[in-house]
DNA sequence: TGCCAACCGGGGCGTGCGTTCCGTATCTTG
DNA sequence: CAAGATACGGAACGCACGCCCCGGTTGGCA
């Protein structure tokens, strides 16, 4: 790989990084090449697609995330944990609301490990029985978006988690 | 106003609540067009946007809504069983989900109607204090959209109803 | 240093959408 | 029934976006 081609190839990362941060997924993808400085054929040249890079760009934290995902004795305050992380970086990045939508095969493994958290919390008691994955995914993808939107986050998360740990209504 | 004017203004209404119900605000209006028999310039000459004619749709259910939300001597069980009427509406019809999001006097007055169930809910100490009415907008939006994603809509409901009543965390 | 391959920039294509325009058809009134 | 106002249809416009292509440039190896 030729000097030039890494250079921008990072560059690109840089801004993508930042852009995606600020504006999530939905930032066009030649304000990315004009931030970087460069077009946007070149962008397509080391990123065969929008979702590559922005799957690129993300991997790192979101595979952080997964991997701090250890079971320890209490199964439900490792899931509560788990979502409180969650929740932290998308009050930070709006990228992270959209890890969990934007098709990848990060989004699924993210997805995997809500599954495996949900299940060990339910086999403990934790958390009631009738909550499927699709359903905790959902619920997390609406509450990770509505942070974006002039809600308070930390109060948003505490009735998510109050709503999880409550028993079925008769 | 012409007699086939009003014919097709009528063909439109129908077309649209139909598609709307289906499809949520983001159905093309060509489409509509399209169901109704009609051509695309017809629907401008009746609504001059797109959101009016959603507006004109949605205006009937929603203010019947709204005027449902009659004060009782239980002002917890009045802010609950109105979100209850919300998501049922939203489970049935795509578009009672966008009429809280999408820009219309409609949706403000929704909005304000939400506001003052959950002052009042809150004043009678069945709901948490700490929640604004952006974060139970914003709780609501979140919900309804995740409702046609396959999740479970009465999980979902009462997950943000506990989570609502529970009272603050440490 | 010279040459060739690799790479670059950005104009351009295809698509989908909301919206507008205008020649034509249709309805109503006298 | 005729004339004028009114409404119609759908082609066309403007815009935004993801993505591709090509003439020109640049970097690394001999």
């Amino acid at each position: 790989m030729r000097a030039d081609a890494a250079r921008n190839r990072e560059k690109v990362l840089v801004a993508a990084r930042e852009l995606f941060a600020e504006q999530g997924f939905d930032v066009p993808l030649d304000e990315i090449a004009a931030k970087a400085g460069v077009g946007p054929g070149t962008v397509y040249r080391h990123f065969p697609t929008k979702q590559a890079l922005f799957q690129a760009v993300t991997e790192a934290r979101v595979s952080a995330m997964i991997a701090s995902a250890e079971p320890s004795a209490d199964a439900g305050a490792d899931l509560f944990a788990f979502l409180g992380k969650m929740a932290d970086e998308a009050t930070a990045k709006r990228d992270m609301s959209d890890a969990i939508a934007v098709p990848s095969e990060l989004r699924d493994s993210l997805h995997a490990t809500l599954g495996g958290l949900l299940a060990r919390a339910q086999e403990a008691g934790a958390v009631r029985g009738d909550i499927t994955t699709r359903d905790l995914v959902a619920l997390m993808k609406g509450m990770l978006q509505s942070m974006h939107e002039g809600a308070n986050p930390a109060v948003l998360l505490q009735i998510v988690l109050s709503g999880l740990q409550s028993s079925r209504k008769p």
